[in-house]
DNA sequence: AACTAGAGATTGTGATCACAATCGGGGTTG
DNA sequence: CAACCCCGATTGTGATCACAATCTCTAGTT
């Protein structure tokens, strides 16, 4: 059996060349291994190596080496003492930190974001978790966790606070492959969220509601996610 | 006049090679500019050059690579449109982000470092706060800016909490300028600290007034600082 | 059959070269 | 005197090569 077999050439699929704005290749590297980390197939324990990654993605080693330098800098990545990279495994402490840190974070950045606003974003809001509640019924797995990212993000790139932004996102690069594996393991099926009541919060201009509505969305999904491990 | 002169060859000061048991250079070199951001010379908007730092650090381009694109994704610096690096300059904004973060997470990691703190680790405490109070009488910012540092990661430290922990040294390595440029031009004489009740809260295993302490010590930091800078 | 030793393959790290984009200055032009 | 332009120097990016450390699998021994 091959167990070597490559997805070659996954970056640059329809543009040969130039067509990317001028993008550095490590910066779109990064891009994709980010979305691969939290929506795709990189699980916690997953070997990384230079020079796979660079043939699977068609690029040469010299931008990957970057990009991984970047995610290990962000916690997604983890740097043995071997010297050797992976996908870091979850452990209950690190758990527990995540959780705490997206619960006193998060709803900050939603609270900020609230005097933005308006009708239109409002909006775009309802379609993303409209494409949340369709993909967790159609159990799309990666459609969920793209949809659901989005949702949160959409709410916190609009509070301008990049600074914050940037530590809830590594927060979630850290935290994403493992919830990928508990949802892959237990189905989307049986999960409830606090969007509609944070859309009704911000419709409703009430911070205070749309804090304690974005702290229980996230208590709700670490608890599911305790619940289900429990029961292995 | 000669503006290139270079002090070559800062790091492997005094060993010339193999002494450091093996640490990749580009690890070395990431310390030694993490030292500069935090204590050293490196103000807001300074340049940074890969061949420049190289020279002046005594190594090749390449490690020096690795550690600025690690120190860009942590923040510390920041790179321009142009693909430029330079320290990035502070904002009221910024400025706000850190001040909340710092102040909902640095209470708790003091919290949870509380029960692991012994008559030995007290006593060190003291000692760090004590070069604390001296650096400050004298003067010596450099000295100032190390054994402050060096005060509140001791205790962060012993929480064992990473995650968090790396979290507040991103938002350190974001401040660590602006608040040196701070401190050295109205001087460190004025100072004052909630180091002595942190140190008797923790002596009296009282979590809510380690949690105050913390966070008044902070607040006051940043409020010293906000005065500081609108009386220009 | 279990364990060990050793050869080959793979890995991260670092050095060096090439190149296009950008910067910095000095001179020209209006 | 200010705005423009042009040319050399500098910059980040990427490719390629070399190397020591580590891993992996095989063959041999007990």
């Amino acid at each position: 059996m091959d167990t070597k077999a490559k997805k070659v050439v996954s970056l640059f699929g329809a543009e040969p060349a130039g067509g990317s704005d001028d993008i550095p290749i490590h910066e779109q590297v990064f891009r994709e291994l980010r979305r691969q980390i939290l929506f795709g197939g990189f699980l916690p324990g997953r070997a990384i190596t230079l020079r796979g990654l660079a043939s699977s993605l068609g690029v040469s080693p010299m931008p990957v080496r970057e990009a991984v330098r970047r995610l290990i800098a962000e916690r997604a990545l983890e740097l043995h003492g071997n010297r050797r990279v992976s996908i870091p495994a979850m452990t209950s402490e690190k758990f527990n930190q995540i959780a705490f840190a997206r619960s006193v974070l998060e709803p900050e950045l939603a609270a900020r974001a609230l005097p933005s606003f308006g009708s239109r974003e409002l909006r775009r809001l309802r379609e993303i978790d409209a494409k949340v509640d369709r993909s967790m019924n159609a159990g799309d797995l990666e459609g969920y966790m793209r949809a659901n990212h989005a949702f949160h993000f959409t709410i916190y790139r609009l509070s301008g606070a990049d600074t914050l932004l940037a530590l809830v996102e590594s927060v979630w690069l850290q935290f994403g492959p493992f919830m990928r594996t508990v949802y892959g393991r237990y189905g989307t099926s049986n999960l409830d969220d606090q969007h509609r009541r944070a859309i009704a919060a911000i419709a409703a201009n009430n911070e205070k509601e749309l804090r304690d509505a974005i702290d229980e969305d996230i208590r709700q999904g670490f608890q599911f996610i305790r619940d289900e491990v429990m029961s292995d």
